[in-house]
DNA sequence: GTTGATGCTTGAGGTCGTCAAGCAACTGGG
DNA sequence: CCCAGTTGCTTGACGACCTCAAGCATCAAC
């Protein structure tokens, strides 16, 4: 019943060493973001605005958005403005307190953010095609894992 | 014997779905290249000429280089020019066709990327003690097989 | 040899990203 | 109340990244 494991590591003794794994999870990061780039270029968007707009569930104030993207606020306030000039965001001000501004996705900006992740869930969502329930299951717990060691440490 | 399933997959029916995947990998790839950036940044690196200086295991040609990153030629020019004002690149002459250009990283160049891969693996890598080397196995397998499956599409 | 393709560079133009400085608004101690 | 200190956002300066169009040198093939 060890098929994953004897699937995938053809040899007992072959322990992949962190700097491979790591490797990988660079490459695909990388090919993700490639392909999460040019769909959003498709709708006109860069990158970083595809993912400031990916943010936006709810209303999110500057500074949260910068604490998410972890950059500069001033930064944020050049993403904002090129969204909010082509009708994708809108900021509102806050009612409890009247220096925060939340940023909101319009209509628009909300399909197109979901157009550009269904082009992206076409492009680098087929290769998930070949993973069985089982395996999805493993590779997401796996991945859980590694992700919530990263957040616990700075 | 289904103990990684069993650990990982709490109840059988619960299939992750593509886009919480492809989620988890942009979550982990995001917070590998903050590392990676800020371990190049304590070497007076930015994260696109760390990234370049890391593709130099041997002599490799502007195109090639545009090729690897994914990115314009005249892009390659630019980083390869600072890289090379600061003594971590050298441009040859390509015996061969003397209009290439092939671009070797030096010894201090070397050694740099080096120090940048060791504080990144201290950083992000610490998140893969947790996992045994039957997980390293298998999260190892799973990951190649979607790369395969990430490159085989235009 | 002339034509076309290839490799690299240059210049213009825009986005991204940081830092320092500034303004408005909140906060807490007197 | 008031007034120092803090916080949220914006602005301006500056540099790196990135793409496109144009140009130059070289190669390749007829």
């Amino acid at each position: 019943m060890s098929r994953l494991a004897g699937m995938t590591a053809p040899t007992a003794s072959t322990s992949p060493g962190k700097s491979q794994l790591l490797e990988l999870v660079a490459a695909l990061g990388s090919a993700q973001w490639q392909d999460f780039s040019t769909s959003a270029a498709r709708h006109g968007l860069t990158g970083a605005q595809a993912k400031l707009l990916a943010q936006l569930k709810g209303p999110v104030p500057m500074r949260g958005l910068a604490a998410l993207l972890v950059c500069d606020a001033s930064n944020v306030t050049g993403i904002v403005d090129r969204l909010e000039a082509r009708g994708l965001v809108r900021r509102e001000p806050d009612p409890s307190d009247r220096r925060v501004k939340n940023v909101v996705a319009t209509e628009e900006g909300q399909e197109t953010i979901r157009r550009v992740r269904e082009e992206m869930m076409r492009a680098t969502g087929d290769a998930l095609d070949a993973f069985d329930d089982e395996e999805r299951a493993v590779l997401h717990g796996l991945l859980e894992r590694l992700r919530t060691g990263l957040e616990r440490r700075g």
